[in-house]
RNA sequence: GGGCCGUUAACUCAGCCGGUAGAGUAUCUGCCUUUUAAGCAGAGAGUCGCAGGUUCGAUCCCUGCACGGCCCA
């Protein structure tokens, strides 16, 4: 420790004036981290009970509040100070006067520090310009704060520090706190409008021998004991169905799911979804069900079901656009059907765009390319976009009157895709056949195809309801709800590459 | 993986044509009992991301690397 602390750039000199009042803190017997005290209220509530009355008002009566908070601005006059400390709810001036104090007790209170974290009593009274103010009667240190906040009037913009720290960011930008306040209260109104139509929620393995419901790159990992290979799952998809096969006809689950992939606006590897499966339903049901939620939503959090996003007003007020896929290829993406049902015009078409085709791919996939480059961008408005093809939808029910489309959709606001749903596919022969296929596919280099999954076989030839089922990607839903360009803007702690050693 | 941009005091940012760095906030000292980004006077604070190269001399030009941002695949 030592050895190292020689080594070391010299700490800043705020942090050295910080241990030096530290130390002479604890000269003076007043402990740097006392867990004694207990605030009575919180700061919003202090607030409000008294927003009402005027300063002759608040003289007299004289009720005593105490609180607790972070001091985030300090004014010092001499023989007295303004503060400003900071809650969870709120914050609140409090003026400390020697006089009141003491001068002993005023001198340990001048060795306070923006971001320490003290307890206050005080009654309440207001200063000439009117603003409520805890008249302090005692003021208690109850952590001391060795390193200086960023800067009260800009503060903390460093892109890179606010992901990192995290804790910094929420505490001075308000902005950030209210996008994960937000976050909250999204997650817990689908919550609430799920569990008020009967669904009920359930935890499945996010460690995996078999990672399915996906097309995507698991992560691996190793349980040493068992010494097996494991992987975090890629969705929950598999399971949620096989509990559907287990006489469960409504349920959801809203967890995390990793992929092994790159990181970009739209992608986190860890992200979280909402799935839910429900029997004896299909995709139509489905979309009205999701018309339904996200406009709830949108009402709950903003009492409009028009949301401002990116400069773009999006109207969720149901009923949305509902357009097959070659439709919108077609009315959309501007094609005639000979440019994306002939393999060979298709392929041409894709690579003119600016995207590869592996040599044998199938129609649909290049069929999804054209759609991903020419369509989704343009999906500003919420549109349903339904009947994919076959070859990209390995767990979708096939159309009963043509094969080659699934009866699934995907929504898409503000040019991304929000949910993806089907018509779950419950013919255990046929679910072989996809499989085998993806395994093909894997076989040939495809590493984000699927796994062969015996024990999901196995569960569908017990049988399993008819049934639709759903995802919705959560961070992208926050996003959209809290006009964020960035999908780690909404994730508290989005992944990074770790700060290269200070050496 | 590719392209472009960024990295300077604790924070937010300047720094021109290459001549060893500035401001505001924060900090420290002094004055100050109703401030609101308080004020006034003074002071201290820098491995200019890291490593090389060019040069008499590099924060500045060149190369590589690291981390981050945006765009593309």
């Amino acid at each position: 420790m030592n050895k190292q602390k020689q080594n070391e750039p010299s700490e800043s000199q705020i942090i050295q004036h910080r241990r030096q009042k530290a130390r002479l803190l604890t000269e003076n017997q007043v402990p740097l981290f006392p867990n004694s005290f207990r605030k009575k209220f919180d700061i919003s509530y202090i607030i409000a009970e008294n927003s009402e009355l005027s300063a002759k008002e608040l003289e007299n009566p004289g009720k005593i509040y105490s609180a607790a908070g972070r001091i985030m601005a300090l004014r010092s006059f001499g023989k007295v100070t303004f503060i400003q400390i900071q809650d969870h709810t709120d914050r609140i001036q409090v003026f400390v006067q020697r006089d009141i104090l003491g001068q002993d007790n005023y001198q340990i209170f001048k060795k306070f520090d923006i971001g320490d974290i003290v307890g206050v009593e005080g009654d309440l009274f207001r200063t000439k310009t009117g603003e409520l103010t805890i008249n302090a009667g005692k003021i208690t240190l109850l952590s001391k704060s060795m390193r200086p906040l960023p800067e009260k009037y800009h503060g903390l913009k460093d892109v890179e520090t606010r992901y990192r720290q995290r804790y910094i960011d929420l505490l001075v930008n308000p902005r950030a706190k209210e996008i994960f306040v937000a976050r909250t209260m999204i997650v817990k109104h689908l919550r609430d409008f799920l569990d008020h139509q009967g669904f009920m929620e359930v935890e499945t393995p996010m460690m995996q021998s078999i990672p399915g419901g996906a097309t995507a790159r698991p992560f691996q990992t190793h349980h040493n004991a068992l010494d097996m290979k494991l992987y975090l799952r890629i969705a929950p998809e598999l399971y949620l169905k096989r509990l559907l096969v287990g006489g469960f006809e409504k349920v959801y689950e809203i967890n995390r799911n990793f992929r092994n992939e790159g990181i970009s606006t739209q992608h986190n590897p860890e992200f979280t979804m909402l799935e839910f499966y429900w029997a004896y339903v299909d995709f139509n049901e489905l979309m009205s069900l999701t018309e339904e939620m996200l406009s709830a939503l949108a009402l709950k959090m903003f009492d409009s079901t028009r949301i401002i996003y990116q400069q773009n007003t999006i109207d969720l007020t149901p009923p949305w656009t509902r357009l097959s896929f070659y439709q919108s290829l077609e009315t959309i993406g501007g094609l005639k059907k000979e440019d994306y049902q002939n393999p060979e015009n298709a392929g041409l078409l894709v690579k003119k765009l600016g995207e590869n085709v592996q040599t044998g791919e199938k129609l649909g996939k290049m069929q999804a390319k054209l759609f991903d480059i020419l369509v989704e961008p343009k999906l500003i408005q919420p549109h349903f976009i339904y009947h994919y093809p076959t070859d990209i939808s390995p767990l979708s029910r096939k159309n009963d009157d043509d094969p080659t489309i699934t009866d699934r959709f995907e929504l898409f606001i503000a040019g991304r895709e929000m949910a993806n749903a089907f018509s779950e596919l419950n013919d255990p022969w046929d679910q072989k056949e996809r499989f085998e296929d993806q395994t093909r596919e894997k076989d040939a280099g495809d590493d984000e195809a699927h796994f062969m999954d015996e024990d999901y076989l196995r569960a569908l030839e017990y049988g399993m309801p008819p049934a639709g089922g759903e995802g919705i990607g959560v961070d992208r839903l926050v996003m959209l709800f809290t006009d964020s360009a960035s999908i780690r803007e909404v994730i508290l702690f989005p992944l990074l590459r770790p700060e290269a050693a200070s050496s």
